[in-house]
DNA sequence: CTTGACCTTCCAGTGACGGGAAGCCCTATC
DNA sequence: GATAGGGCTTCCCGTCACTGGAAGGTCAAG
């Protein structure tokens, strides 16, 4: 398979597969015109990467889960410790959206976005 | 004022400090010595600054907010549709957030995180 | 033989800074 | 007056995970 068929196929563009051979997450082979030849495992892997990306993990999680994947003797608690910190991170990270969220909402709510100058917005981004 | 104390009053790192007077955001005066000086206009902008970047304006949200903040003669509609596209898109990443926090929280609970290599998050990364 | 799609590498840019080097300035102390 | 220290300056590189674009090689069809 060409970058081209192994883009459509995993719907990554050709440029981060490019990139994931660049930083070592997966490694096709070379054909004599120098185009890169992806086997079955190589698109099994960027599906995984695919799909783990899709779920937000970093890169250098992702690269520790395939690691995991390939290892047969791997301890699901290692898979598991990953997941969890990822999780913890999003959890953190929606309470800080949700904390935005709640003031914005409030704000706009007292705005009452005509053509006059008085506004609430800039008064609460402005308050001493 | 030099940077320090701009630095410590409005919790900004001196260094981002910079960084806004580099796009424009601040512009503080110089001293014979070559130091920032900073009137205390320059220390309103700065917290302002501070205030939207903690509720996630983008940096070219927070120039917008700005120079709506020092027009006296603004439209209070202006300022409402930047923050209500900015709450637009906080939402649409929580949204974001959350399927990927439901997906994981699922993956995380299922898998048993012991010493066994079989293990339902890395099946569910590889599923085909 | 040409066209056009596909592939290659390399370089630069994104957002919003942070780290660190090299060097000047200011104050206090000895 | 020398020195030590802290604060200030500029400059350049690194972050994260790509994305865009230029310049050029390769392949299949007409």
């Amino acid at each position: 398979m060409n970058i081209g068929e192994v883009s459509q196929r995993s719907g990554l563009p050709a440029k981060t597969i490019r990139y994931y051979e660049d930083i070592g997450l997966v490694t096709p082979l070379r054909g004599a015109n120098g185009y890169r030849r992806f086997r079955e495992s190589d698109m099994h892997k960027l599906l995984f990467l695919a799909r783990a990306r899709q779920l937000g993990f970093s890169i250098e999680d992702c690269r520790d889960l395939l690691a995991l994947w390939e290892d047969k003797g791997r301890a699901s608690a290692d898979v598991r410790a990953i997941a969890q910190g990822h999780l913890t991170r999003i959890e953190a990270r929606i309470a800080d959206l949700r904390a935005m969220q709640a003031t914005l909402a409030d704000l706009v709510c007292a705005c009452a976005g005509d053509a006059r100058p008085d506004c609430p917005i800039l008064q609460d981004l402005a308050r001493d």
